[in-house]
DNA sequence: GAATAAAACAAACGACCGTTTGGTAAAGGA
DNA sequence: TCCTTTACCAAACGGTCGTTTGTTTTATTC
């Protein structure tokens, strides 16, 4: 009979966390490729052996990292999204949420954006697939918006958007519009039969 | 006195380039850091060590592969747009020229957007200025467009045009839309006023 | 054909890489 | 108390990195 959830072992990968944090702010800020293990293992205070204990490879780190990020980002843009509005508002809310991931948010959320599939080509598929999953959400976003036009319409209008949002951090600086202004900008760009 | 052109050396780095090419071919394909210096050395025939000959340092040697991808895709665009049409048409085959470059193009184009600046952090000043010279010709062809609205939403449509386009390598697949047909498609969902 | 410069070779430099191995202190259950 | 598991240390493994140095080949010029 298993034993209650009270008696597991609390000590049980106690830095594991700490190093998900680390690899995340420093594949973030520098890249995948430009972090070593050493400057990882020196970011937590151990050695580059004992990260050995807990991630078998840098890959799969980074695969842990990647899915952390992809998680933070939808539960984001779920929770913006909880209140039911309209559909153009909704796609609004969603690209903040996202925007505020990428830029204010958790290195989590920046590692999904600065680090591409092939930079680890052993991890390319599992990123892919993870990346896939958060865009899923923002083609039901497109779909609800009644737009007319095909299917590849409503795709064009999704890919436009995601490009335009992750490559953001590539230009943004803090003293600037914040995220909401700029989801904002970027939808209004983007409603139609508006002429003003 | 010097001697007369004819007379100039024909032999000066006869190699040079070579080595760019190949190294815009490697940086395309595998971004900047996962390129080695034997990696690139082999693809040209030579010794690594050979390569010092023509270029100070890799560094140096991606400063230089960015300047020509960013020159060759200023020259694309600008031949695009060789004749006079209305302002958005001109917006079109800007965005249209951009991402032929990046995709059917030669390989100097696609370092632009697949290396970022951040990656080798001694040449980020560079970099940059490079990036920012391409982009202040679609600051005059935004501003063209006569819009409504302050500068900043001017700013926002050129950030949003070219950060889609620039995402557009990461999913494009040359079987589906061509280069001409996606600009197209997002030039669409950006013109105002057409609510169909 | 000797002198000169261009362009490459051959070999190594020290530093750093991801990872492995074997040992060890400390905590928790029996 | 003994024993197992957890979590780490200490040290090294082979390999690759960007780069340097000294020498040699190759082509051009006088």
């Amino acid at each position: 009979m298993p034993s209650p959830a009270t008696q597991r072992p609390a000590r049980q990968d106690n830095r594991r966390q700490a190093l998900l944090d680390a690899a995340a702010a420093l594949f973030a800020e520098r890249g995948y490729r430009a972090t070593s293990m050493r400057d990882l293992a020196a970011a937590v205070g151990m050695l580059p052996g004992s990260i050995y204990y807990h991630f078998p490879s840098k890959d799969e780190l980074l695969v842990a990292v990647y899915a952390e990020g992809v998680t933070r980002i939808e539960a984001r843009v779920r929770a913006a999204l909880a209140g039911t509005r309209s559909a153009w508002e909704r796609l609004e809310l969603a690209c903040a949420a996202h925007l505020e991931s990428l830029l204010d948010g958790s290195a989590y959320a920046a590692v999904v954006v600065r680090v591409l599939p092939d930079d680890a080509p052993a991890t390319r598929d599992a990123l892919v697939a993870l990346r896939d999953r958060h865009e899923a959400l923002f083609r039901e976003l497109v779909d609800a918006l009644g737009l007319p036009g095909d299917a590849a319409a409503r795709r064009a209008l999704r890919l436009l958007l995601l490009g335009a949002l992750n490559w953001v951090p590539l230009w943004y600086r803090p003293g600037g519009e914040n995220p909401r202004a700029i989801a904002h900008r970027f939808i209004q760009l983007l409603i139609p039969g508006e002429p003003r």
